[in-house]
RNA sequence: GGGCCCGUAGCUCAGUAGGAAGAGCACCGGACUUUUAAUCCGGGUGUCGAAGGUUCGAUUCCUUCCGGGCUCACCA
């Protein structure tokens, strides 16, 4: 784009930048010697008496977010990574060559070195009395407006660079985003899980019901998938001896995009040998309780204007007892499948025609009830239909020993007792495989290397998956996956 | 993918029942040596998302497309 182009603001700026570099001015430099953060020295000296300065010279760097010109004094606005100050600039202090060039040639926007004596105004606000400044680097594009900030959702997206700078609650929710996993690695390391990497292309997706990316490899000549979930490398990593494993990582689903959707998600799954599903559901407890707690400092909050308690023990309630209690519905695996699909479609939903009990009562548990469930709460005992790699249930062959924590109507956490023999993982792969017959193309696949590494023999493993982003999403108060992901997924940007 | 809504200056937003495009901030010029959403005086800087259509005339009405939001479906 030519300069004719460019609206004036555009215009100005390069103008100044080209005089700046006609006066022998290096509008991008390499570095600044500090002597402090700025939020060093609003600690040491916040408690200045208006009027009194401190006899230290102090070299501070940052963005110039705000100018204020009085004439022969002005005052602009610093702000670095650690906080803002205040910048207080005058013609007999820099002479009236620099006092003007800075008034003529900085902009908002533009990042300074300074250096100058710290001291109060009158008025009370701390600040610099600079001395020297030099242009470390000459912005070319104006800021949002300071009193509303950038609000336009997809700009905020598409230019979160921008969103960063003049909105500082986002950059709150991805520090918040930080300490959550953190606290996460803080518990699980103090319990002696090891963590690792396990492979994003996967020559068999599988792991989770899901549509996976496709990809493919020129040296090999070979079709391989982004995976959808950690799981079935975990497990071998169980079988290989690794009794504690976790993983911190990007799954990638191939579906739609919605306010908890994105197409790449952070999930946390872990995997401990000789412990079953209920103790899967106290460390679960333990955990998020201990990542909250240190987060948020309090285990009651509130999520979208609703309280949310995770200082109690959590209800746990079976699948068929919630669907009772929720609906009202007696339901359970007693009825023929012929009176499910009635009662399913009699309350709207949408049965296909190969769906089992299982899946139907499943549905709804996900479409009629999942939703009410605000407070924290463990559903257990899933139906093995829709449970491929998880153990069955020892008191009833059509469930299995699973559970999901849900929170605020929201799946947070999903985990089972994992099924070790491996004559029963074939049969349930070859299950799924019919469904992937049936079109389903959310169906997991059969994975020999995998019924290998369980004829090697897995112990006895509870494994549990989280989706982080949607922990974060409670810890922020965020509507939207979005909120939490720092560049969220979008279609591109004009063509 | 379906339904509803949105797209006007760099930003936040008005507006035109179809007839010369507006405000605040930002920006430009001027005044001002302790201000802080500084103030005062002067200046509107625009492909009204894009392309067609209707019309004497379209930013406004219609169609299609692009992008976004909410929601439903699918999923975590």
């Amino acid at each position: 784009m030519g300069s004719e182009d460019q609206s004036e603001l555009l215009r100005v700026r390069r103008q100044k930048l080209s005089h700046l570099l006609s006066a022998g001015e290096e509008p991008y430099k390499k570095k600044f010697d500090r002597t402090h953060k700025i939020s060093s020295i609003v600690e040491a000296y916040e408690k200045l008496e208006p009027g009194e300065s401190v006899n230290e010279k102090v070299r501070v760097a940052g963005r110039i977010l705000g100018i204020r010109r009085h004439g022969k004094a002005s005052f602009a606005d610093l702000r670095d990574g650690t906080g803002t100050i205040q910048l207080y600039l005058t013609l007999n202090h820099l002479g009236e060559e620099r006092y003007e060039d800075f008034l003529n040639f900085l902009d908002i926007g533009d990042f300074v070195g300074v250096s100058g004596i710290v001291f109060k105004t009158r008025r009370g606000e701390l600040s610099i009395q600079v001395e020297e400044y030099s242009l470390l680097t000459k912005s070319l594009r104006p800021l949002p407006e300071k009193w509303h900030g950038l609000k336009d959702i997809e700009a905020r997206y598409r230019q979160r660079y921008v969103d960063l700078i003049v909105n500082p609650e986002v950059k709150e929710v991805f520090e918040t985003r930080t300490k959550v996993i953190k606290a996460i690695r803080e518990f699980l390391d103090s319990k002696d899980f090891l963590e690792v990497e396990t492979p994003m292309l996967q020559s068999i997706p599988g792991g989770a019901s899901a549509r996976p990316f496709t990809t493919y490899h020129n040296a090999l000549g070979l079709n391989l998938y982004l995976r959808v979930a950690p799981e079935l490398y975990l497990k071998r990593l169980v079988v290989g001896g690794l009794e504690k494993v976790y993983e911190i990582n990007r799954n990638f689903r191939n579906e739609g995009i919605s306010y908890k959707h994105n197409p790449e998600f952070t999930m946390l799954e872990l995997y401990e040998a000789y412990v079953d599903y209920n103790d899967m559901m106290n460390l679960t407890e333990e955990m998020i309780k201990f990542v909250i707690s240190k987060v948020k400092g309090s285990l009651k909050f509130t999520y979208q204007g609703k309280k949310i308690n995770f200082g109690n023990d959590w209800e746990r309630l079976t699948m068929l007892e919630a669907i009772t209690r929720y609906t009202g519905l007696d339901i359970s695996f007693d009825l023929s499948l012929g009176e499910l699909k009635k009662i399913a479609k009699e309350k709207g939903l949408v049965i296909k025609p190969y769906y089992g009990k299982g899946k139907i009562i499943s549905e709804m548990f996900e479409k009629l009830v999942e939703g009410k469930l605000f407070q924290p709460t463990f559903i257990k005992d899933y139906p093995l239909e829709v449970s491929p790699l998880a153990r069955a249930h020892p008191e009833n062959p059509s469930l299995v020993e699973r559970f999901e924590l849900i929170v605020a109507g929201r799946e947070i956490a999903n985990a089972f007792s994992e099924l070790t023999d491996p004559l029963e993982q074939r049969k349930r792969f070859q299950e799924q495989l019919k469904l992937l017959e049936y079109g389903e193309e959310e169906a997991q696949r059969l994975d020999e290397d995998f019924i290998r590494a369980l004829e090697i023999g897995l112990p006895p493993t509870g494994g549990l998956g989280i989706g982080v982003d949607r922990l974060v999403m409670l810890l922020t108060d965020s509507h939207s996956i979005r909120e939490v992901l720092l560049f969220p997924h979008l279609k591109p940007e004009k063509t």
